[in-house]
DNA sequence: CTAAAAGGTTTAGTAACTAAACTAAAAACA
DNA sequence: TGTTTTTAGTTTAGTTACTAAACCTTTTAG
C-alpha cells in the first residue's frame, strides 16, 4: 500500500543526491569568464559575492560566503593581483577596507552572470509555464528548508 | 512584454544559485554517522559510492566520484585506518582491489541514507502530491541536462 | 581614559585533491 | 612464445582553499 510511497521517496531522495554531486561537479575545476583569464571556483564566487552595485566590506564578503576573515584576507590579495578587483580604505572608518570590482572583474561578474542566465534559459525551454511555476516554488522551499 | 519572462528568468536563476551555494555550504563540514566517529563530505562520500550491495575496484570508485586513481588510494587508506572499509585482492585479477564496507562502515552508510530520506520526506510534506510529481521531473531533467 | 570590541592581516597547519613517475600484472601482437 | 602495450593501483610532491590563533589598529563603551 504505502511501499509506493516509500519506493517514491528513497528513488526521489536519490535524485537528489545525484542533483547535489553534479552540481558539485559542475562547480569544481576553472573557467574562463569575459576578459578576465581563467577563474577558479572561489574566485568567480567571490567576485559574484561583491557585485558590482557598490563596494563591500572584508568582514561583509566573509559573511556572505561565510568563511573566515582571513580566507577572505588570502583571495582578496589573489584577486587584487589579478587586477580583478581594488581596495580603498573606509573613509567612514579606517580599520576597514572596501573592495570593489575593477572593470575587468566587472567583466568576469557579468560573463558568469550570463552563463547562469543561458543555464537557466535552456532549462525552461524544457519546461512548461505550470512547470516551470512549480519548480521555482519547489527551489524557493527547499533554499528556505536548508536555511534552517 | 516579455520583460516579465526576463525578470523570471533572472530570480529563477538567482535561485538556483542560491540552492547551489547552500547544498555546498551543508556538505562542508564533518557529521557523525551511526557507529563511526566524525565523517568528512568526502569520506561518507566515498562510502555512499562504495555501496552495500558488493564490493568495488578501485578504479570503478575513482570513476564514480570522478576523481584520480591516486585520491582514491588517499581516502581509502584513511577509511581502512578508521575500519570503515576492507581491501581484499580480487581473486580474478590480481592487479586490481576489491573495496567492501565493513559493518561499521556499513552503519554508516546507513545512517547517512536516513538522513538523506528525513530530508527529502520532510520536503515532500510541505508539497502536494502533483507538485511532487513535477519537482522530481524536474530535477531528471536536471540532471540529465548538467550530464550532457 | 582605559578596557573591550571590531576590522584586517599573518602564519602555520589541514583536507582534498592533481599530475607525474613508478611497479606489477594482464592483454594484445606478431 | 616472447615482447610490447595497456590497465590497476601506489607514491610523491605540489596546489587550492580553507581554519584557527596570534597579532596589529582603530573604534566604541564604561
Amino acid at each position: 500500500m504505502d511501499q509506493k510511497i516509500v519506493d517514491q521517496t528513497k528513488s526521489g531522495s536519490q535524485n537528489l543526491g545525484q542533483l547535489m554531486m553534479l552540481l558539485q561537479r559542475l562547480e569544481k575545476h576553472p573557467h574562463t569568464f569575459g576578459e578576465a583569464g581563467p577563474l577558479t571556483p572561489s574566485e568567480i564566487h567571490t567576485i559574484d559575492a561583491i557585485g558590482v552595485e557598490k563596494g563591500v566590506l572584508m568582514s561583509e564578503l566573509a559573511n556572505r560566503l561565510q568563511v573566515t576573515k582571513g580566507a577572505i584576507t588570502q583571495i582578496i590579495v589573489r584577486l587584487e593581483e589579478k587586477n580583478l578587483v581594488v581596495r580603498t580604505p573606509n573613509p567612514a572608518d579606517s580599520r576597514s577596507v572596501i573592495v570593489s570590482l575593477t572593470p575587468k572583474g566587472i567583466s568576469a561578474f557579468r560573463a558568469h552572470e550570463e552563463v547562469r542566465l543561458h543555464f537557466y534559459r535552456e532549462l525552461r525551454s524544457q519546461l512548461t509555464d505550470q512547470e516551470i511555476e512549480i519548480f521555482e516554488k519547489c527551489i524557493e522551499k527547499l533554499c528556505t528548508h536548508l536555511r534552517k
